[in-house]
DNA sequence: ATATATACCTAAGAAAATTATGTATTGTAA
DNA sequence: TTACAATACATAATTTTCTTAGGTATATAT
C-alpha cells in the first residue's frame, strides 16, 4: 500500500480511465479491479469512492442504471460522451504531470523523451 | 499549470528531493527552483510551503539557519542524515506509484519495465 | 452459527491544500 | 519619485478531499 497522500487527487482519473475501457462498471467492481490491477498496492475506500461517483453523475460525466442481481442491487455506471473527453484530459494531464515530476525528482526520463 | 489536485501529496517529496541535491535552500528559493525546473507548470504556494517546512523541521528532518542578507532575512533549510533516508524513501515510493498508475491508466510502461 | 464477501450508503473528523491577508525590504519602470 | 513588482517571511479562515467509523442487507463458506 502506498501512503495515502500520494493517491490523493488521482481518484477521479482512475475511475474515468477504467470506465473508458469498460463502459459499464459498478462501485464494488471498481474497488476490486483497482486492487487486482495494482496487486493490492492501491485500495480504494468506499467512503471516498461512492461520494465521488455521485459527484461525477451530478456533473453529467457518468450515468447510472440500477440492476437487480439475485436479491442484491448493483448500480452500474457508464461514462457519457462528454465524460470521455474529460477522462482523456485527466489521463493526459496525469501523464504529463509524471514526466514533470521525473525531471523535478531527478529520475530517469521515459524512453522517447529527451 | 496542472490542476492542483494532482500535485497534492507530492509537496514533501519535492522539497526533500531538492534538498537532497542542494543541501541548503530557503523557502522562496524552493518556489523559484520548482517553477523554473517545471517551466511554470508547478508553482508552489507559500501557504502550503511554509507550514510544511515548519513541520519537517519539527520532525527533525530539516534544520534551519537564519541568515541576514542585506537587510532581509533568509531562513535556510538543510536536510539531516535521517531526513535523507526519508527523502530516498519518498522518491522511491513515488517512482513505484507512477509505475502502478501507468498500469492502471493503461499507459506505456517505462523502458526496462515489463 | 459465524465470519467473510458482496453491495450499497452517509456522516464526523482529519489532513492538506487554497485563498486571503499581513509585514517589510529591494529593485525597476513610469 | 512614486508606484508596482519582486524578494522573503509568516499565519488564519476556508475549502477540498480523504479516512474512519458507522449503518443496512444478502450470499457463501467454515
Amino acid at each position: 500500500m502506498y501512503s495515502s497522500e500520494l493517491i490523493k487527487g488521482t481518484l477521479k482519473t482512475i475511475i474515468l480511465s477504467l470506465l473508458t475501457d469498460e463502459e459499464k462498471m459498478y462501485g464494488y467492481e471498481i474497488t476490486q479491479k483497482v486492487k487486482n490491477l495494482t496487486g493490492g498496492k492501491i485500495q480504494l475506500t468506499e467512503g471516498a469512492l461512492y461520494p465521488t461517483l455521485h459527484a461525477l453523475e451530478a456533473q453529467g460525466i457518468l450515468t447510472t442504471e440500477v440492476v437487480n442481481v439475485g436479491n442484491r442491487l448493483r448500480k452500474y455506471y457508464t461514462i457519457t460522451p462528454s465524460g470521455k473527453a474529460v477522462a482523456q484530459e485527466k489521463v493526459t494531464e496525469f501523464s504529463e504531470f509524471m514526466a514533470t515530476m521525473r525531471i523535478l525528482l531527478d529520475l530517469q526520463p521515459r524512453a522517447g523523451e529527451a
